[in-house]
DNA sequence: ACCTTGACATTGG
DNA sequence: GCCAATGCCAAGG
């Protein structure tokens, strides 16, 4: 278990308010999860999210909008192919975060405040 | 306590 | 856009 429990179910849950269709960065879901500066837990986190859980860890990519994963690899297949899924368009393993990139509202911001 | 290792981010060339 | 250097932070040896 790489994290402590609260920290890693915190990021789970940021992880899952993620809507249809949208992408976020690693940075994104650690500011929003109450960790600024600690992107590196959240692929930590997402790397123990057992299969079939409720939490879209395929929708967390680089700042850069790419794929974590090494171009290629089984892994980086299976997460462009859940992507596409959610009809996220993938080219060359990056996605253009201009066009899907999520835009937290309010509602969201008001979770992250009392979280 | 020291060193290494990441599903990272930013900056500069 | 690619690469390298830096900064970063918690886990595990």
């Amino acid at each position: 278990m790489p994290l402590s429990q609260s920290k890693r179910q915190q990021i789970w849950q940021t992880v899952r308010l993620i809507p249809y269709g949208k992408v976020a960065t690693y940075g994104q879901i650690a500011d929003l999860a109450g960790l600024p500066g600690r992107a590196r837990l959240v692929g930590k986190s997402l790397s123990c999210v057992p299969e079939g859980a409720a939490v879209p860890w395929f929708k967390v990519l680089r700042s850069d909008g790419k794929i974590a994963f090494p171009p290629g690899s089984q892994q980086a297949h299976l997460q462009v192919g859940l992507l596409q899924e959610e009809a996220i368009v993938v080219v060359n393993n990056r996605v253009k975060l201009m066009t899907f990139q999520w835009q937290p509202d309010l509602a969201e911001m008001l979770w992250k405040l009392s979280r």
